[in-house]
RNA sequence: GGGGACGUAGCCAAGUGGUAAGGCAGGGGUCUGCAAAACCCUUAAGCGCGGGUUCGAUUCCCGCCGUCCCCUCCA
């Protein structure tokens, strides 16, 4: 069947046919770098983080864009507030956001572009869009002339004509036409600008990823991403600055994840209910949060609440149980090294069924979580360590493909361990001559340091967190 | 007003024209000095409501109700 990929363009799935045999080009709308951000903005990143290896996975090349928009009335207005410099002011954010992606282990983009410093791609574009009459000049700004469009509205289903025009936007008297949008607009006091034909500006929103598409992957890419929110007017005008200015097609995939819904409302600033990506991180680790989003549908409204964290927290925990080590067994029936056997191939085919299935990460999970308890059996079978170290591999390794890191005992540096096996020891001596007191104590002290110790039947181990 | 989605057990959620994955919680058990954890087993939905198509629909079509997103900056 091979890889399919719901395409909002044509609202079904389709099959991934490349441009270029074994190479996607993709491009992923980043976010406008004026605040903090939020768990939303962190949703959209691991989407694509996922999509991303699973090309990977399947060989493909994978040419990854993700942009910051520097440049932008919300940038320059904080700015102006906090009174900073803007594009300082944004490269802050930004570098948190970097440094964000890394906790979350999102690998990193081929290229970040940023607004500001793709200035040249962006005035050749309008240039070019003014020249074959796509775009008009007024008054230092350039608006784009949706009517010369005649495909305009198609990624969003939207007539030009039907939009209620003026409905909650006051309109600019000096536009041609109510849905023009500005391509370049001119600079007021005090805001960053550079030289144009027109005098002194800055770029619409638009028009950068425009650019940056053509200036970093071409004229022609396969997959465009972002959030659902930006399919119109951003991705509709991009298409039409894009085609309008190449004359080919833009984006062979358009491709959108759902808004994180809180509390039954999209996260968002002007809603106030943001949990921004560093509050997030400091109470769970960044697996957690992923675990909630491979749970669902990328494409649906994503509901998030301490309910859905928690049960993430402990479906995560479910993962990586399954890699404790072996208990072997003298006489482990050998059925059972089969059946897991089995299950590693059933396991394997069944998730790379569910991720061709346009990422369908939640039914990739339930294949990982049957090798879970494939797993757990033949431990508690008593089977050696070999053939269930095979089993523990392929979690761990299709685990990696979603991103997730289930490596046992995190936090916990090297010295440290070897303090911890010693107090383990002390404490087995002393629950020997039956020190209840002391060896609880033990225990209890080493939890608030965050060690936690299981008395089993092989012994006493101990896991962080 | 227009455009786009969604509504599956207590909760999150996948999925299918022939009677529903997985996870969490719940119940039972194993282990244990106690505890915690872990593991095993297990209960639970007939798929928003009303019609229609069909031998048969939760899955397709129509209507209704409800929720969300977009039409202003937005991942």
């Amino acid at each position: 069947m091979g890889l399919m990929i719901y395409n909002t363009l044509t609202r079904t799935k389709e099959p991934l046919e490349t441009i270029e045999p074994g190479v996607v080009r993709m491009y992923v709308c980043g976010p406008t770098v004026y605040d903090k951000a939020h768990i939303g903005h962190a949703m959209s990143s691991i989407v694509f983080d996922v999509i991303r290896r699973w090309l990977e996975y399947r060989r493909y090349r994978v040419l990854h864009v993700m942009n910051y928009t520097d440049v932008e009335d919300k940038v320059i207005l904080r700015a102006q507030e906090l009174g900073v410099d803007s594009i300082e002011l944004a490269e802050g954010y930004m570098h948190d956001y970097d440094q964000h992606l890394k906790d979350l282990n999102v690998l990193p983009a081929s290229v970040n572009p940023r607004a500001s410093t793709e200035i040249e791609a962006i005035l050749e574009m309008v240039k070019g869009l003014v020249d074959r009459g796509f775009a008009y000049q007024v008054d230092g700004d350039v608006y784009f002339r949706v009517a010369k469009d005649d495909d305009y509205g198609r990624l969003s289903g939207r007539r030009v004509e039907e939009m209620r025009a003026g409905a909650r936007l006051i309109v600019d008297e000096r536009k041609e036409a109510p849905a023009d949008f500005a391509l370049w607009k001119a600079a007021k006091e005090g805001e960053p600008a550079w030289e144009s034909p027109w005098g002194m500006g800055r770029p619409g929103w638009h028009i950068e990823c425009s650019a940056m598409n053509l200036h970093h992957l071409g004229e022609q890419i396969d997959i465009h991403g972002g959030g659902s929110d930006l399919i119109f007017p951003h991705h509709e005008n991009e298409i039409a600055q894009s085609e309008s200015f190449t004359g080919k097609s833009f984006s062979r995939y358009w491709v959108h994840n759902g808004m994180l819904q809180f509390e039954g409302e999209k996260m968002s600033k002007s809603l106030g209910n943001v949990v921004t990506v560093e509050e997030f991180l400091e109470d769970h680790n960044g697996n957690i949060l992923r675990m909630v989003i491979l749970n669902a549908s990328y494409r649906k409204p994503l509901k998030f609440n301490q309910d859905v964290i928690t049960q993430a927290e402990r479906a995560w925990e479910r993962l990586k149980g399954a890699l404790r080590p072996a208990t072997p067994m003298p006489e482990a029936p050998e059925k059972v090294v089969a059946d897991l056997n089995t299950q590693v191939e059933k396991t394997r085919a069944g998730f790379e069924t569910a991720m061709d299935d346009d990422f369908n990460t939640s039914e990739a999970l339930s294949h990982l979580f049957e090798l879970v308890r494939g797993i757990n059996q033949a431990r508690d079978a008593g089977v050696e360590s070999e053939p269930l170290g095979e089993a523990q591999r392929t979690l761990r390794e299709l685990s990696e493909v979603l991103g997730l890191e289930l490596e046992l005992g995190g936090g916990i540096d090297r010295e440290a361990e070897a303090f911890i096996e010693l107090l383990i020891e002390v404490r087995e001596e002393l629950r020997q001559a039956k020190q209840w007191a002391l060896a609880d104590l033990i225990r209890d002290r080493l939890l608030t340091l965050g060690v936690h110790l299981e008395d089993g039947k092989e012994g006493t181990t101990w896991r962080a967190g």
